[in-house]
DNA sequence: AACCGGGGCAACCGCGCTGGC
DNA sequence: TGCCAGCGCGGTTGCCCCGGT
């Protein structure tokens, strides 16, 4: 048995409001409130809708305090952020926005967000094809890292729980063991730590874990790794690369020497 | 000018949760 | 303690608008 409906849809007007029905369930709700009800409230105030319809045209749109118009760079950031932590909480992601609904949220992030982060991530894999990769020679940490990010993006296995770990590693990685030790702090960074740097020993390609150019002090501090789920997390992740990654970085390239001279 | 397709957004649907009885 | 009405949420739909052909 299937649950009642909720009113009688034969009964109640669908589709979009008119002016005056906003201005009947304004008046009501500013004269008397919701009454804990509103299921009834349509018929109180003189509506021929579904009390449900009532609720969410006022939450999502009729409410004083709803924000209307675009939305700013800054709540973009804010969207990405507790998208990429939370998923599609979209309640819970638009309590962080002052102003905003869930279903604004939602449309924003299905109609823009979804899509620019879609043309970042494949901008970002043009560039890595592009990138020309060092062969038949030690490679620098920039281009490690270069790899490991390329390796991540390419959906190579999850090897971030240190690939010292083998655990569902496939056979042909091995670790290389001549690396930083991961409490090396070079101008303030933490640096790679010998699970983090492998080679296939089938190809002799080198292979980095999923930091993907972050320090670990960038993961931890910036929610990019999330320890929750324990996982990367790809959306907030390539949303700093630009600006964050620790590819670009100088710090990278002092670390490079020591890695040389390890080496 | 007419048509078409995509984008954007408001509204609807249905399910899980909760609190009152 | 179980039932059920109502609420809240996330997914989906449908409509309008606009730009391109």
């Amino acid at each position: 048995m299937g649950r009642a409906p909720c009113c009688d849809k034969s009964k109640v007007k669908r589709g979009p409001w008119s002016p005056q029905e906003d201005e009947i369930l304004k008046n009501y709700l500013h004269n008397h409130g919701t009454g804990g009800n509103w299921i009834s409230l349509p018929l109180k105030a003189g509506l021929k809708r579904c009390g449900k319809s009532c609720r969410l045209r006022w939450l999502n749109y009729l409410r004083p305090d709803i924000k209307h118009g675009s939305f700013t760079p800054e709540e973009d950031t804010i969207i990405y952020n507790l998208y990429s932590k939370l998923g599609s909480r979209w309640s819970v992601i638009a309590s962080k926005l002052p102003g905003r609904t869930d279903n604004d949220v939602k449309n924003h992030w299905n109609t823009k967000l979804k899509k620019k982060l879609q043309a970042t991530k494949d901008s970002y894999l043009a560039t890595l094809n592009q990138t020309p990769q060092s062969s038949g020679s030690i490679p620098s940490t920039y281009n490690l890292i270069q790899k490991a990010e390329a390796n991540y993006h390419l959906g190579y296995p999850n090897i971030d729980q240190g690939i010292g770990y083998l655990q569902g590693m496939p056979s042909n990685v091995g670790v290389l063991n001549c690396t930083q030790t991961g409490n090396n702090n070079v101008q303030g960074y933490s640096t790679v730590s010998d699970s983090s740097i492998a080679v296939d020993n089938n190809t002799s390609e080198f292979l980095m874990d999923y930091g993907a150019g972050f320090t670990y002090d960038q993961m931890m501090n910036t929610g990019i790794w999330n320890n929750n789920q324990g996982q990367m997390n790809l959306e907030e992740a390539l949303i700093n690369l630009p600006t964050n990654s620790y590819a670009n970085s100088t710090a990278c390239q002092n670390v490079n020497d020591q890695f040389y001279g390890n080496y």
